[in-house]
DNA sequence: GTCTATAAACTGATAGAC
DNA sequence: GTCTATCAGTTTATAGAC
């Protein structure tokens, strides 16, 4: 919901209906709004620290699988991702923090295998995607693969020539 | 209001109070909130034209003006630029449709100068840069300048690296 | 031109039936 | 465990005084 209305029309109205319950029916899972937030934010940080994991351990190294995940899929942790990005635009501290803490992570891994200036290249590039996604799929569904791809190649072919350079 | 405390907090009664006016008196000048919505991105599109010819002529060339010109200096650029954000999220359709024709015209400059590849790898370090300003820059007041003008600094280095070498 | 007062609709949350 | 009914607080917008 948070994706395809944004956050001011994902109310708890909005979420029972599509989760197929009453209003009263999802404050008893979850007794207020917060807690369904607590929930994603949750969800969100298991899925990055298992981003992180396979970055480490991608063969093709983890600049290249990094700036390939970040090629908006319509996977949980793209949707967590952009669900979490459009709470920390209403300045909810707590999912604020989450994320300086994600993109840190991130931006270590990245320095150990590039250095420090290719590897904020490479991760301002992702968020660069996931910005985009996020500005063009209001509507929720897939972007175009075949033009997506396109782009990540023309990103990949950057990075390989400066990784020749350096 | 929608950069401090997002679409949700930029009520009617907040604008008004910001701007020392009543909310009857708010609404005088602007019939609604949609005419003011409207305001807001008939601004955010004249400044970034204008944008669009600076960097046409920058005499250090459009990549590095484009690259320097994303570091959050709340200038009037940038504030609109992210209020806009602040709209195309809650996914507003014609805040969306205007986002993309300008980044449209960016990449266009870019290209000329620095071919597809790396001119959509400046574009999206800048969608980057100005995604990381909205995350952390809830409060409104300018980041530390000194850590952002690095991290610039870092992504001119790797810019130069590549051009060295196309 | 700006204000107060108020209408009409919506949102998060509670109480209690089944 | 899920539902309906309802409350109190907001939010946009209008009407009319000054």
């Amino acid at each position: 919901m948070l994706i395809e209305v944004g956050e001011r029309g994902a109310t708890l109205d909005a979420v029972a209906a599509r989760a197929g319950v009453s209003k009263g029916g999802l404050l008893y899972h979850y007794p207020n709004k917060e807690a369904l937030v607590a929930a994603l934010l949750d969800r969100f940080d298991t899925l990055a620290q298992e981003e992180i994991e396979a970055m480490k351990t991608a063969p093709e190294g983890a600049g290249v699988y990094f700036i390939k995940a970040a090629i908006w899929d319509g996977g949980p942790l793209d949707r967590s991702f952009v669900a979490a990005t459009r709470l920390a635009e209403v300045a909810h501290s707590e999912t604020q923090r989450r994320f300086a803490r994600i993109q840190k992570q991130w931006l270590e891994v990245l320095t150990e295998e590039l250095g420090e200036d290719l590897a904020r290249a490479v991760r301002y590039m992702s968020d660069g995607l996931y910005f985009n996604a996020m500005l063009e799929n209001g509507g929720g569904q897939a972007m175009d693969r075949a033009k997506t791809d396109a782009e990540v190649e023309s990103l990949l072919r950057v990075l390989e020539l400066v990784r020749g350079r350096s």
